[in-house]
DNA sequence: GTAAAAATTGACCATACAGTCAGGTTCCGG
DNA sequence: CCGGAACCTGACTGTATGGTCAATTTTTAC
């Protein structure tokens, strides 16, 4: 859960959290996330966030201390969601529904939770100061681990050579994209907005794309077991 | 070159323009792009941009009337990039060599103006206010346009059925994860910034999932044909 | 039922920032 | 070398915003 913990802070993470704390922080964490979103974090203010949120603006400073506290509150809440997801790629695992099983989840957190890619394309994009660590140790770790699993395949000839490492970029990027670029997409694709047949279908492009990288063919009919 | 042109306003652009101009202009453009990469629009000061221009403050108001008419004159410095380079792609060019000089074209700006496509990407990130009018028109006719010459090339069995517009995105998802994203690949990668050798490695990597994609293999015998 | 703890809130700062302006300096055609 | 246009800039201003606080109400525990 808490992937984020710069610099122990006691007094707010350490108190009880009654159901009234954890229902106001809730909103709270919820209005931020879009506001952020909307218009990064030097652009989205205090009291946007907490009309969106339907709170007095010293009610934030009450739970959060600061803006930045509520920030990296966000941004915390949004790095659990990046860790999960790559346990099915395992040595074991069949390469075809193991990376369809993966890009199928990451296109599914991009449909659910764009504002939260927002979020964290806008930190990345401008440096990454409040989650450098994370991505130096966490993600780093994770991503060496399941690279070589990926180069296990290929040593053993069930996929073809690539890079794994890459190779993860290049899906990130190809998912986010339908969240963080979306009013690209939609300007390209002349719709207002991408609606659920406009996911699926890029959906499917994205796994058949990453398949094909890896020298494979998607199957037949779509997908609905995936372990 | 002047991409975009919401409003009207005669009087800066339609001035002679002497050398004194042209040089500063230029300044303040450069110190704005960097600026604005780095903290996005809200989050850049006019302070900050005047002091990397070296120049004062009120100078660049001379020159540009508001910070919203330079970030205007950034972005239209930069559209103009987007829509070159994919004039390689025609119905009588060779797929494979047209592929691989559209991504690597792509790959090298990413390389090269690293600033702009974060100021894009910040942009496009934030709803893409600015330059709406520009992507649902231009853009997008372009990728229409295109992206019909890909479909052709699949009826003529030249390259395997894909999504010529979602290849699209995913194109510029994979190039521009190089510059935008860059904190987190380094994070990743365990470097502390990117090298050429980074970007070239990058660049075969996005060449080749690119080719795999339309069924194609880079240089050498085909791999593995698909179908 | 009561007292302590938690939560709420309007009114209030200090600051940072975009933008202005008047007065000065440099440039350039003739 | 002269006059006007272009250019420069320090010193301002109004406002938006993050943050504070003391007074009040609500919740909780016993």
């Amino acid at each position: 859960m808490k992937a984020l913990r710069t610099e122990s802070r006691p007094p707010a993470d350490t108190r009880p959290k009654g159901r009234v704390r954890r229902r106001q922080e809730g909103a709270i964490l919820k209005a931020a996330e879009r506001v952020f979103a909307r218009a990064g974090f030097e652009g989205g203010t205090m009291a946007e966030i907490a009309a969106l949120a339907g709170l007095p603006k010293a009610n934030l400073h009450y739970y959060f201390g600061s803006k930045d506290e509520l920030y990296r509150a966000v941004l915390d809440n949004i790095l659990s969601l990046w860790l999960a997801e790559t346990e099915v790629i395992t040595r074991d695992a069949d390469p075809a529904r193991a990376l369809t099983a993966y890009v199928t989840a990451k296109m599914h957190l991009t449909a659910t939770r764009p504002d939260a890619s927002r979020v964290f394309a806008n930190e990345v994009i401008h440096g990454a100061t409040h989650i450098g660590d994370f991505l130096r140790s966490e993600l780093h770790g994770l991503v060496a681990q399941r690279a070589a699993v990926i180069d296990h395949w290929a040593t053993e000839g069930r996929i073809a050579p690539v890079d794994a490492t890459h190779l993860f970029f290049t899906i990130w990027a190809a998912t986010q994209t339908y969240a963080d670029f979306e009013s690209q997409v939609c300007a390209v694709l002349g719709k207002a907005r991408l609606g659920q047949a406009d996911l699926a279908r890029a959906t499917t492009h994205v796994v058949t794309i990453t398949l094909r990288s890896c020298g494979l063919e998607p199957a037949g009919p779509p997908h609905t077991s995936l372990q």
